[in-house]
DNA sequence: GTCAGTGCAAACCCTTTGCAGAAAG
DNA sequence: CTTTCTGCAAAGGGTTTGCACTGAC
């Protein structure tokens, strides 16, 4: 069986098929959520996400938006990404990699997993277990005459 | 009488010097976030400034609060730490350290810089500058049962 | 006295919620 | 037909803002 891999081009049946893979219900608005995310293989916020989707045939309201990016994350379809306190960024990308975040754009960028690794993990503390690393790299506009003293 | 909290150990002099070295006017407000801030060398979110701030003898608006607070980390006094969409923390630690998330209690430790460094920076995108690392390492507890399949 | 800082409450924005109607199986 | 999902709009919670008063120098 061909299994499929996110950012591939995706037909409606292969969005079905990685819903159902993980006991998500396929409605016409999951799946019209599904496509969105998967195809441009982007972050996106949920008001994007939002936009996307209603620029399509299928009408989904602001609520299933939330609900179902909440329901993909939870699933492990997609992941929440923390970067900005004003908004959750939703990856479809869930193999290990890390981020770029530029604070002046707002734009998110994937830093491969094997361009950056860790020396070594820390001791965690007593009685708990790890949930995953996130390492995000903040970046800025390079503005001519910024970076020198002065201001 | 202002009260004495645990860990306290910097004078209202030290707290103002630091402040003005920042060239932060020492208001008695700032004073007093600052020494909640600095006594306990905790993340606190603005919330928690705010209730422990107003458990003494100044009082601070929550306007204040927030301005304050923004100012010194606009100020490189303290440094916002976003782990969790719902609220910013406040470190007071502003040399170069990470952190630990425990997503199940909301607690936020500090990890020694020493004892987790990466393996080289990847190359940064044109035209931007780095503004700074964070990693986050996100645990939770330990829940007997819970790390094997089945649940 | 002047200017910056503070306080209050309302505004804001993203996100969640409650419940009736609609769709899926 | 029953259960789950969706849509609307209002509520929720952290954060910001406008403006008059207060405090710092």
């Amino acid at each position: 069986m061909a299994k499929v891999y996110p950012g591939q081009n995706l037909s409606q049946e292969d969005i079905i098929e990685m819903l159902a893979r993980r006991q998500i219900q396929p409605t016409q608005q999951r799946i019209r959520i599904a496509e969105v995310l998967f195809a441009r293989r982007q972050h996106l916020s949920a008001d994007q996400v939002l936009a996307l989707v209603n620029d399509g045939p299928v009408h989904v309201s602001k609520a299933t938006v939330y609900n179902t990016l909440g329901l993909f994350a939870e699933k492990g379809l997609v992941r929440q990404v923390i970067v900005d306190p004003s908004r959750v960024f939703y990856d479809p990308n869930t193999e290990e990699h890390h981020h770029f975040y530029n604070v002046d754009t707002g734009a998110l960028t994937d830093i491969d997993a094997d361009s950056l690794a860790l020396a070594g993990l820390p001791e965690l503390p007593a009685g708990t277990v790890s949930d995953g690393v996130d390492i995000i790299i903040r970046i800025r506009e390079q503005v001519p005459g910024r970076d020198r003293a002065g201001g």
